[in-house]
Parts: C-alpha cells; structure tokens; sequence
RNA sequence: GCCGCAGUAGAGGAAUUGGCUAACUCACCACUCUUUCAAAGUGGAGAUUGCGGGUUCAAACCCCGCCUGCGGUACCA
C-alpha cells in the first residue's frame, strides 16, 4: 500500500464551500476516485479568529451537497486523525522543537510594529521589504533570557541565502525561485498555532499526502514548503496547482459576481451533478468536445494531464445550459419530487404528495417537456394549477383577452360543459368550430383561452392543458373572471 | 517595488505539441414552422492566437523585449 494514492481538500473554515473550492475539490475527488485512491478532508482552522463551527458545517454541508465523499476527515475516523488542525498542535510542537534542535528555526521576538518598521527602512533605503533575520543572530543567553521573561514571540524559518529552490509542477513544469527573496518566514505564531505554510506541509507529510492539487494561489508558497520537507526530512508529495476561477470582469470570483456558494446553487435549483460537470470544465477538458459528463462518466475521464493552465471565467449562462441538460435525463418521478419539495418549501397550496397527485404532477411535468428547465421553475409552473386562479399578468391579458375574445371564450364554455366527453381533442374541435362560425383566426381563441386558464401567455398545446385542468377548473377560469380591457388586467370578480 | 503564474472570438476550450481554411460548446444574430414560447429546423456573424521583434520553407506552439491581469511578498489560508 505504500504506493497508494492519497489527495486531500483542505479548506479554512471561514466561510460558505464556494465556487473556487469546490473545484479543487472536486478534482482531488476526481483524481481520487479515477484511480482507487484515498480522498482525504482536512479543516485547516488554524486562525482562530476567523475560523467558525458554522462555516465548517456550512462547508461539510456542501461537499455531501455536491456529493463529493471523503474517505477520512471529519465524521469519517482514519488512520491519520484528528482531521481538524486546530486538534493537532502536538505535532506542530514537536516538529518545531526538532527544527529548533537543528537550529533551523530561530524564536523571534519582534513585534508586528517592529516588523512593519524595519521593512519600511528597507524600502526607504530602496531594498525589498524583508525581514532582516535579525533576531536569528542573537546569542544563546540572550534568547534563553527573554524567552524567561515571558516575551511573545514567534517562531521563524532560517531560509538560506543562496541558491535556487526549484518546484516541478505537474501542470505548469518548472519554476525556479530564488532563495536569498525569501524572508526568513514564521512557522508559529505567538499564540502558540502554526501558520498555515508549516502546517500544511506537517499535515501533508504526516497524511502521507501523494498528490497535492490546489489553488494557483498557493503556488508562490510553494518553495516554502519545499524548504521545510526538506529541512523535516519528508519526501516530496507532487504538485498541481489549479488556475483560478474568475468572474465575468476577470477578477477574482466574489460575491459581486451573483452566487458563488454552492448552496446558493442548490437554491437556484442547479443539481450537483450539473455543478460537478460544470466545474469540471472549468480547467479540464476531455477532447474539447464532450461536454456533457455523468459523476461516473467524469470520473471514467478525468485526467490530471488535461487540466490546462489558465484562468478560466465562471460563466452562470453555461451552467444552466448544463443544468438543463443534467436536468432533462431526470426521470418523471424524480422531477415530481423535486418539484413538489419546492412548492411545498416555497408554501404552495399543494396537498399531500400521493400516488394520485404525483400521477397528475407528472403529466403536467412531461405535457411541458423542454419548457422546464428545473426544480424551482418546475415548481411555478405547476402552480396554477393547484390554485383557483391564478396569476394574471397584465400584459398577456391586454394582448390576448380583450372583450371580444373574452366574450367568445363564455360561449366556448357553454359548449365545454355540454360536451359528452372532455378531452384535448372535443375542446380542439369546440374552439375551430367557434373560430369557423365567427370568422376568425382560431388562434386569437386559442391566445385568449391560454391566457384565461395560466394567466400568462406561454405554455404547451392549450388543448392538452384543458384535458390535465379538467372541466371544473377549466370551466371556473372561463367563467370566474371578467378582464378588464383596459389592460389592467382583473376587473372584477363575480 | 520585487518574485511568480497566465494571456487562443463575449465565455469555456481544441489544435497528433513547428505543418492544411485556428475545431467544438455556451452566448449572440437572422430566417423557417407553429397555437404563444421553446434547447424545433436551417443558416450567419464573430480570432491579425495580448503587443513588437527574431529563428524557420513553415510559429498559437521555439527565442528576446514589452503590455495587461492575477497571485505571493501576513503572527490569512
């Protein structure tokens, strides 16, 4: 087993799961899945001010949301554990004293303002703005006395001062980094936590990390990881670093773009299937053509060698083009689920969800087809026809239902109510026959009757529509109402 | 400022990695059919591959310079 595979996702709990992080994720999932290795979750709250519990939830939440398992992590116990890193701080302790031992790591004593004034000097005497290292010259009792006077102080990396760190990554190849840039970095802060560039590469090591796929952010820190695997003695996992996720203006995604956590999307009634393939394509493709992926199909075709190298922009247009099309491949009776949980959440008057309702539901469902697209658009189309009336929109009744097409439809409801049998094509043959008689387009009745029964102007073949209404509910919309023809729509009720 | 990464139609993104007219998808436009709408049919437009040089018979691809965006330069991750 010691050639399996073992990725992670490692989130800092200071927010919702967003759009960005579920992508990495999603392909260290991938990866993870693809090949039969371990897929590994990991709570990076090391900042103890901006890490909270609800964000962890909220993140948690998200990843079952999109489906993506962990195979150890929080809830799922493993051999590598506590999973949290705030629970961890033993081993950050003894790696650091070892690095100590070795005189790797040095107590620093300066404070924030210290830090901040030095480097202003150096910018002042046209330097770069590092930290001089200078607390690393101080003498053996020197830094045993104040570390007895109970001084803050943190602990920081001694970088060297020459040479070339260099980082192969898997997705961009060889980046070479000077050494003497790096300022000798902190590994502990004064209160004790690590920060995140030693914690990383501990946990990594620890968790026998064989893949590190992660944001591009992260790429700059990279030599300082290296460094410290190097300065612990651990081998070195590979790294992928991902491009980022951009909004439309191509600057970082952020709330200003619309949603960008994922239970928003959840919200809008994107399935996680449709997320998944559409984060997938943000930075991979298969051969640029398929576009179109199941979970499993994904999982069949993914490959790290075809994530590309550059920003990609989330584009919401396309997500929902996908969304339908994930959507579409939905079964009747899972649409009608979906449908009724969100008129139901959405306080619909709809009744208890019964074979009856859900054969009726599912009519309607497949009577739209195409025209519903998912869950919450789903869900307002249904609803007339759970109601007495419905919603009339001024517009369709100005254009549609004027008084002579108003005045037609009563005398088509008449013949409705007489018909032996109601069905799509009696009520087809009613309203041609009227049109004939009248001399008009049957098509100004058909406008005015769609109108009558939805209140808007849009639908499916509005025969079909009467035969899933029924004659009762049908003949109440004729005949409940009268329209104004002033384009204001409802006049009065009778 | 310094260091790093990236730049192919509006967006995603392909190009056997030096070789045909730079694919394909979304978005957009037009026309058609219809009972309105539509992801229904048909067609269309949109790219000096960021810019400027160079190497070569040949450059999206290699070399040099520049520009722009982003990231790092934190006791954030």
């Amino acid at each position: 087993m010691a050639d399996e595979v073992r990725v992670r996702f490692a989130p800092s709990p200071t927010g919702n799961l967003h759009v960005g992080g579920a992508r990495t994720a999603l392909f260290n999932w991938l990866y993870a899945r693809k090949v039969g290795g371990k897929f590994i979750l990991r709570v990076e709250d090391t900042d103890q001010g901006r890490s909270t519990l609800d964000s962890v939830l909220g993140i948690l939440k998200g990843m079952q949301w999109l489906g993506l398992d962990w195979d150890e992590g929080p809830e799922v116990p493993g051999d590598y554990g506590p999973y949290f890193q705030s629970e961890r701080l033993d081993h950050y302790r003894g790696y650091a004293d070892q690095l100590m031992e070795k005189q790797l790591v040095y107590p620093c004593f300066c404070t924030p303002e210290e830090i901040a004034r030095i480097k202003d000097e150096q910018v002042a005497a046209g330097n770069d703005p590092n930290y001089d290292g200078r607390c690393g010259c101080l003498s053996q009792d020197q830094v045993s006395k104040m570390l007895g006077s109970g001084m803050d102080y943190t602990i920081r990396f001694r970088t060297p001062d020459t040479g070339e760190t260099i980082l192969y990554d898997q997705i961009r190849g060889k980046v070479v980094f000077r050494n003497d840039l790096l300022e000798d970095f902190v590994i502990r802060k004064s209160d004790g936590m690590p920060t995140y560039n030693f914690a990383v590469v501990v946990d990594d090591a620890l968790m026998n990390i064989t893949h590190v796929i992660r944001g591009d952010d992260h790429i700059s820190n990279t030599p300082r990881h290296i460094l410290l695997y190097q300065a612990l003695g651990f081998k070195l996992p590979k790294f992928f670093h991902l491009p980022m996720i951009l909004g439309s203006d191509k600057l970082r995604l952020s709330k200003r773009h619309g949603a960008v956590s994922v239970h928003e999307f959840d919200k809008m009634g994107i399935l996680p299937d449709a997320m998944l393939n559409y984060l997938a394509l943000l930075g991979w493709s298969l051969d640029g053509k398929t576009e179109f992926f199941t979970r499993k199909q994904l999982i069949k075709a993914f490959s790290l060698k075809r994530v590309g190298s550059n920003p990609a922009v989330f584009d919401p247009a396309k997500l929902n083009w996908l969304n339908a099309s994930h959507f579409m491949k939905l079964s009747v009776h899972d649409k009608v689920e979906g449908v009724y949980d969100i008129m139901y959440a959405e306080g619909m008057d709809v009744p208890d969800l019964d074979e009856d309702l859900a054969h009726q539901m599912g009519k309607i469902i497949k009577l739209y087809g195409k025209r519903i697209k998912n869950f919450p658009e789903g869900a307002w189309t249904l609803k007339p026809f759970f109601e007495t009336y419905p919603e009339y929109l001024t517009a369709a009744v100005t254009e549609h239902l004027t008084d002579e097409p108003a005045a037609r439809l009563q005398v088509i409801a008449d013949r409705i109510e007489t018909m032996e049998v109601f069905c799509a094509e009696e009520v087809e043959d009613v309203v041609r026959e009227q049109a004939q008689e009248e001399g008009v387009e049957a098509a100004t009745i058909i406008h005015a009757l769609r109108v009558a029964l939805l209140g808007c102007s849009v639908s499916p073949d509005v025969f079909k529509l009467c035969e899933l209404m029924g004659r009762e509910l049908v003949l109440i919309r004729i005949r409940g109402r009268q329209w104004s023809s002033d384009g204001h729509g409802l006049k009065t009720e009778i």
